[in-house]
RNA sequence: CGGGGUGUAGCGCAGUUGGUAGCGCAUCUGCUUUGGGAGCAGAGGGUCGCACGUUCGAAUCGUGUCACUCCGACCA
């Protein structure tokens, strides 16, 4: 390809509302688009570098024994309305109508159609088991999209599904996509770590998250080096410390008028955090329930959602609050509460003895509380969230956090969906039985965006051999030269006749800036036809090491033909 | 969903007390230049997000609306 006919413009400022470098890097390089917020086009760089990706996500999936298909992104509501999504994903699900009014929705993700498919096709055990994917466009209207590509309200995911007899062969069918997964990133060149996930929305027994460690990751990761453990902070089990051995003490009422944060109350009673618990009112499907952390701890939603299995969470309002408390918000607390709800207490809070809490008047708290003598818990569970320097649950170690964005999901579906969806099969003895899913996602923008984090330096993007878009640029320094051009044109030829894929900057412009484009662009091989070029000398330069070498024009070929 | 910010040329921005719009980069032409985003001279390009209002007159003031964006959505 001759850079003089690219349709690629790159742009040497950074556009306003580029935050992360990936973003800043894919529109300087003129790679990517904005066309809505979270909708973004590919131009010819971006989409041959985002096919690459694909490319390698293909490959593997197929060699894993996966096999391709293509469902629509526009279905009809029926298809989620035997699972419960068409109501459970609420406005995040894109809906439109037809001429004649009926409901569709722009594919979210995709169990029911391929549910349905196997459903329709599969009717014994000696066809199982199979493993379906595609590669196809998924829509989601984010509450709020983010980071260029990274968050999208129409993104490109390949999502596989795996059939199964037995939660045995629902077994084997993961382990082999978290082999294929593990070839995939790798073959990226990603530094990335494996997590254990909570399952979500998705439902079912088991999920795993394949993270590639960035500042700007959306996740939280807890990790122990001592052990291996390593779990996003939403799954992370937090251990349950030793129990307070001390006596209980009196309750005591305090006047604490308008203190209503931990810190206020800290200055006021002179204690630290860690001696409050806090109550907190959430609305879980309309329903009010109380949640006990310390003091010093967040709640983990997530958890807590669980045990109720939410669909829609948030915190109780402020009249609900007032009425359940009889208080002022900001002096909730479990004793004394006007309404029987459900209090959930965290573990830690457990073992702790005298605490204090709101006193469920306003301008009151209580001090010298403890369970079992001044109010029932009516679970005790871990809810809250792991903190730097906890106790790793497996080692019992330091657990360590950083930040991550989630590339790859893999989960152990179980039944949920073959059950809602009627898929079942005969097994040997003639008997019908539920077929046992796994599903297995890759953002492949993401992806791709997750490697130019990985892979940036202040001149532009470094791209691996693997996914660059080209894998040699050739750049002759003055075009109107024609021994210079005569020999750039010559190694130009070479590469393309040899199969590279290979850029040559016939541009009249100064070597700066096309050295500039190059780097920013990411070329793996630049190859600078310029002082020596009559004595058919040539300059190698790499781009993701910055080392150069001079050497003849067939050396150069050979260099980038070897790459 | 809550709060903030911003909408002026392809990109980045300026525009004073209201008087029909400017800078840098990019683009086009010419000459000079040619190893890290060149210089000079010239040129083209804007319903000032949209609507309504105030005014003799609105990019500027008011109201509404849309879009984009950031922070928060851990507060008891």
């Amino acid at each position: 390809m001759r850079v003089s006919k690219m349709f690629m413009a790159t742009q040497r400022e950074i556009p306003a509302d580029a935050e992360i470098p990936s973003h800043q890097l894919m529109l300087r390089a003129g790679m990517i688009r904005k066309v809505a917020s979270g909708i973004y086009s590919f131009m010819p760089i971006g989409y041959r570098v985002y096919r690459k990706v694909e490319n390698v996500v293909r490959e593997e999936m197929d060699r894993a024994g996966a096999q391709e298909l293509i469902m629509p992104a526009v279905l009809p509501a029926e298809v989620y309305m035997a699972s419960g999504r068409w109501e459970r994903f609420g406005p995040e699900m894109f809906r439109l109508k037809d001429r004649g009014g009926r409901q569709f929705c722009l594919g979210p993700t995709h169990e029911e159609p391929f549910t349905e498919a196997v459903r329709d096709t599969i009717r014994s055990y000696k066809q199982l088991p199979v493993t379906l994917y595609q590669i196809q466009h998924k829509y989601r209207d984010e509450k709020r999209p983010r980071f260029g590509i990274m968050r999208c309200r129409e993104f490109v995911m390949k999502d596989a599904y795996s059939f199964d007899c037995d939660e045995a062969g629902l077994d084997e069918s993961y382990k082999t996509m978290y082999e294929a997964y593990n070839r995939i990133f790798t073959r990226l060149g990603l530094d990335y770590t494996i997590v254990d996930a909570d399952s979500g929305a998705m439902g079912g027994s088991g999920s795993q998250e394949f993270m590639v460690k960035s500042e700007v990751g959306e996740d939280g990761i807890c990790y122990c080096d001592a052990c291996g453990y390593a779990a996003n902070e939403e799954k992370a089990v937090c251990v349950a410390p030793d129990q307070d051995a001390a006596e209980m003490l009196p309750v005591e009422k305090i006047h604490t008028p308008d203190v209503k944060t931990i810190e206020e109350l800290m200055g006021y009673m002179n204690c630290e955090p860690s001696a409050f618990v806090k109550t907190i009112l959430y609305n879980i499907d309309g329903r009010i329930v109380a949640a006990m952390v310390r003091g010093d701890r967040d709640i983990n939603e997530t958890k807590l959602g669980n045990l109720y299995d939410a669909t829609e969470m948030d915190l109780a309002s402020f009249a609900d609050v007032e009425e359940i408390t009889g208080a002022k918000v900001g002096f909730a607390g479990p004793v004394g509460l006007k309404k029987q709800i459900d209090v959930i207490v965290d573990l830690e809070v457990a073992s702790m003895k005298n605490f204090i809490v709101g006193a469920c008047e306003t301008d009151y708290h209580l001090k010298n509380v403890n369970i079992g003598r001044d109010f029932e818990a009516t679970q005790i569970v871990d809810i809250r969230n792991l903190i730097e320097g906890d106790r790793c649950p497996k080692c019992g170690s330091p657990i360590k956090m950083a930040r991550g964005v989630e590339v790859g999901h893999i989960f152990k579906l179980g039944t949920k969906y073959s059950k809602a969806l009627n898929c079942i099969y005969l097994d040997k003895d003639g008997k019908e039985n539920t077929m046992v899913m796994g599903c297995y996602g890759i953002g492949v923008g993401r992806t791709l965006a997750a490697v130019i984090e990985q892979y940036n330096d202040e001149d532009g993007i470094k791209w691996p051999t693997e996914i660059a878009p080209y894998k040699a640029i050739v750049v002759p320094t003055k075009v109107n030269d024609e021994e210079n051009m005569g020999l750039a044109e010559k190694i130009y030829k070479d590469l393309a006749d040899k199969g590279i894929e290979v850029l040559i900057d016939d541009r009249n412009e100064r070597p700066g800036v096309k050295f500039k484009d190059a780097d920013l662009i990411g070329i793996p091989v630049r190859i600078t036809v310029g002082r020596r070029a009559s004595e058919g000398i040539v300059e190698v330069k790499y781009r993701m090491t910055g080392e150069t070498a001079e050497m003849t024009a067939d050396e150069a070929v050979k260099v980038a033909v070897d790459l």
